[in-house]
RNA sequence: GGAGGGUUCGCAUAGUGGUCUAGUGCGCUCGCUUGGAAAGCGAGUAUGCCCAAAAGGCAUCGAGGGUUCGAAUCCCUCACUCUCCGCCA
């Protein structure tokens, strides 16, 4: 959410970050309802003000002639200020329809465009590997090693099911391992944070109203995150925090469920797009200052190269254009992984800072030196989402009779270097 | 699943319809005092919103609704929490 004043002054910016991110949304309308909403909080105060101050006269009161006057009075004002406040109220609703729904702003440095097809290459890392055999998929190479069961995944879980087995299991438990072990080092606090969550973190992270297609929703009035994002972010919501203890780094582990509602078509087959996965993601928090954000924007960038690097996936960085990025982001990174059967980068993390857009939500504050409170920063990234990246791993890594080379930094966990 | 308690200013507690402008203690800040400190004494000690600002006002006693001229206080719904019972791992 943006700040009221803000929108107010910045009218015009605003209008074109809606544009730019390809979002439909009436700044003027926004205004007037402001206008509105300022108008009858002014009447209804005022009104209020009176009745306090009547009700406190009449507790002085003693005359019980002049009390039954003042009391039928105050009765007349009552349900004056019913209407003024039901007047408000409506105001207040939609006033708060719109605001959830202005866009934060892109950064300058954002392409302009409408989908993941206009997003720019910053940087690609590792060669690609040349093969002297045609190099066969995931699903054929996992198939083969008795590693995945599409079809009695689909049986027990419908679409998009999948059951994952032997060493695709033991490979999975490897990669999350060494990646806790990757950011350990690097002052993150790793948790395991909760999906089936309350309403109010998606609000706050930006997922509701906007994405309530893609959720999964419960009897109960609860939804299942897609990401640990939700559930990480909200574990601070209403809280104000020291400034010396940011910025706060973590971990969190989480499985994420995908109703994948937008992208029927896409990805149908394989690994590549599931209903149900995990994922350890990267989550700061981090003070109110656009350079603090990027500066760690990049290091978490940075982190999840790394890691990509030890596996000796080749991979490239884009920044996604306006039309890719989600209400709140100001600047997203995707990393993309190299995917030789289909010689295509695939996306496997994604970077993105909000400046205070989700703490606004979220009522996330820190205490500054001067003692004032100041809506901190939030930055997200994946550091490792399976099965997804089983996919570029196994891959990348084949042999020509269908064995897989396990990574160096791997083998420890796994006990082996080859998936025979 | 059943029964019964609880949720008040950073913490602990008081408050059962109007002098609550939420009291008291602890903690914290500042001042006085002191060679310095402690004690003592005094003052202060939330957040958000409206208003160009100041002055002022509004809201907040777990959340939401209701009764009333007036609600921390009465009624309803919900959330969380504690104790006991039951069930289960």
């Amino acid at each position: 959410m943006l700040d009221i004043k803000f929108i107010r002054e910045n009218k015009d910016l605003v209008k074109s970050a809606a544009k730019k991110k390809h979002i439909e949304i009436d700044i003027d309308r926004l205004i007037e309802v402001d206008d509105e909403r300022r108008k009858k909080i002014a009447v209804y105060e005022e009104k209020k003000a009176e009745q306090n101050k009547v009700s406190d006269e009449i507790a002085q009161i003693t005359d019980s002639k002049e009390r039954e006057h003042q009391i039928s009075k105050m009765k007349m004002l009552k349900e004056a200020l019913a209407t003024y406040e039901a007047e408000l109220k409506d105001t207040m609703k939609e006033w708060q329809h719109l605001m959830v729904r202005v866009p934060n702003i892109p950064d300058m440095s954002v392409p302009e465009g409408e989908t993941e097809a206009d997003n720019k290459e910053l940087r690609t890392w590792g060669d690609k590997p040349e093969f002297s055999f045609e190099p066969k998929s995931h699903m054929k190479l996992m198939g083969n090693l008795n590693m995945v069961d599409f079809e009695r995944g689909t049986k027990i879980a419908g679409f998009r099911g999948h059951v994952l087995k032997g060493d695709a299991v033991s490979l999975q438990f490897a990669l999350f391992q060494f990646v806790q072990d990757q950011f350990k080092e690097k002052g993150f606090t790793s948790t395991i944070i909760p999906s089936l969550l309350n309403k109010e973190p998606f609000i706050g992270t930006g997922f509701l109203p906007q994405s309530v297609e893609d959720l999964y929703k419960t009897q109960d009035d609860t939804y299942l995150a897609g990401t640990g994002e939700v559930g990480m972010m909200g574990y601070y919501m209403d809280e104000v925090l020291d400034k010396k203890d940011l910025p706060i780094k973590f971990l969190a582990f989480s499985p994420c469920f995908r109703r994948e509602a937008g992208s029927h078509g896409k990805d149908t087959k394989g690994l590549m797009r599931v209903h149900e996965f995990y994922k350890l993601e990267q989550v700061i928090i981090c003070e109110a200052s656009h350079e603090e954000s990027v500066k760690i924007h990049e290091e978490i960038t940075e982190n999840s190269e790394k890691i990509m690097q030890a596996l000796k996936i080749p991979y490239r960085v884009v920044v996604n254009s306006g039309g890719d990025l989600g209400l709140g982001q100001v600047k997203k990174y995707d990393i993309e992984g190299w995917v030789p059967s289909e010689k295509k980068y695939r996306e496997t993390h994604s970077s993105s800072y909000f400046h205070d857009f989700q703490t606004r939500r979220l009522n996330i504050k820190y205490k500054d030196e001067e003692g004032k409170s100041k809506f901190a920063h939030s930055l997200n990234n994946t550091a490792i989402a399976t099965p997804r990246i089983l996919i570029a791993l196994i891959e990348n890594n084949q042999n020509e009779d269908g064995s897989i080379n396990i990574p160096e930094v791997l083998q420890k966990y796994m006990g082996k270097d080859k998936i025979v």
